[in-house]
DNA sequence: AATACGTGGTC
DNA sequence: TGACCAAGTAT
């Protein structure tokens, strides 16, 4: 090897890294086959399913979702409630009443087409520097510097750049611009994608299995897996509630939550107020003789950990107004939130 | 710039 | 088993 060229070759990687993925290439249901033409609402539709959430979780969800919404006029015409209920499990809620945003804009002020450039990709709802990149990038084949967690990890490994996140992002931009090629922007970043999962992972990376081996700084300098180097995280404050289960025959009241903030537009169980004390049953959604059960459901969010008390109650009256009846036994279709399942599920446990 | 925003997989 | 983390965006 000549010793003096520099390392990374910013000429080299590209090359080195699109002959790793024409060989191992991830095989996923939204991914067009080599030789076939993308079809943008599945580009889109996954890049937004896969935003901070795992191919795991995304890979049994998406086949459905494109089967009852295939393309954005259907889903600029869909029952937002029923959207949200499809959501639901998925987490970061705003990405689906994005989806169906983004999808009423593509049909109102795109005549129908997906816009194919960065630049306007980036002003429909949902779409931010990252997704729009990657929809450019992989739909419509345009050079467009796609940065996910999985680049910024091979990049910063690649250059060895030591600074710490998210202040690093500025240089790790601008390395990821100088590898990114001309040709073939879409596979590459999806290969960078590949390589970040597979091989170049947070904690004990394959670095003998890599094709970048030879490029890669930090791996010359001895310990790749300390980069990126991130910022120490915050403590999660503990919160308190309760959760009001109220009782009509075989139904259940679900309320809908506000459309904006936590688990926002989705259906719920009722709740008190969410504190740094128990609150025991304060605010419950109606007067009944509610009764506090002994087992709480305990949950976990990005920037909190709450523990919710379980209280119950069964009414004769209807509270029009109140919310929605909910046949129990098809709670399973209501698209509850994780919290709320869990929820269920603890009152349900006892009761059957 | 810093914070709000979910969940399930992984080890 | 409890951290840690993921194909980020909006404000």
């Amino acid at each position: 090897m000549d010793a003096t060229r520099s390392c990374p070759d910013p000429a080299h990687v590209a090359p080195a890294l699109l002959a790793w993925y024409d060989r191992h290439r991830r095989a996923l249901p939204w991914r067009a086959l080599p030789g076939e033409v993308a079809d943008p609402y599945r580009v889109w539709l996954s890049e937004v399913m896969l935003q901070q959430t795992t191919v795991a979780a995304v890979r049994p969800r998406f086949e459905g979702w494109v089967a009852r919404w295939p393309d954005f006029a259907s889903l600029a015409a869909a029952d937002e409630a029923e959207v949200m209920a499809a959501w639901a499990g998925l987490g970061y809620y705003a990405r689906a009443r994005n989806l169906v945003a983004a999808a009423k804009a593509v049909v109102a002020d795109h005549g129908g087409a997906f816009p194919a450039d960065e630049a306007t990709l980036r002003t429909l709802p949902g779409l931010g520097a990252y997704t729009a990149a990657a929809v450019a990038a992989i739909a419509f084949g345009s050079r467009a510097v796609v940065v996910d967690a999985n680049v910024e990890r091979v990049v910063a490994r690649l250059f060895a750049i030591g600074e710490a996140l998210p202040g690093a992002r500025v240089a790790i931009r601008a390395a990821a611009d100088r590898i990114t090629p001309d040709a073939r922007a879409g596979d590459f970043a999806q290969a960078m994608m590949d390589l970040g999962s597979g091989i170049c992972t947070v904690k004990t990376p394959s670095c003998l299995l890599c094709p970048l081996q030879d490029e890669c700084l930090a791996f010359r300098e001895g310990a790749p897996e300390r980069l990126p180097v991130k910022a120490a995280k915050k403590a999660r404050p503990q919160r308190y509630g309760t959760i009001f289960w109220l009782q009509r025959g075989g139904e259940v009241l679900l309320v809908r939550r506000p459309g904006k903030g936590l688990l926002g537009g989705m259906r719920a169980l009722p709740t008190g107020p969410w504190v740094d004390a128990v609150p025991g049953l304060a605010e419950p959604p109606v007067v009944a003789d509610w009764r506090l059960r002994n087992a709480t459901v305990a949950h976990g969010f990005t920037h909190f950990d709450i523990e919710l008390a379980l209280a119950v109650a069964t009414t004769d009256a209807h509270h029009d107004g109140m919310g929605e009846w909910w046949p129990i036994a098809d709670l399973d279709r209501a698209g509850l939130p994780t919290l709320f399942a869990k929820a269920a599920a603890a009152v349900m446990r006892r009761d059957g």
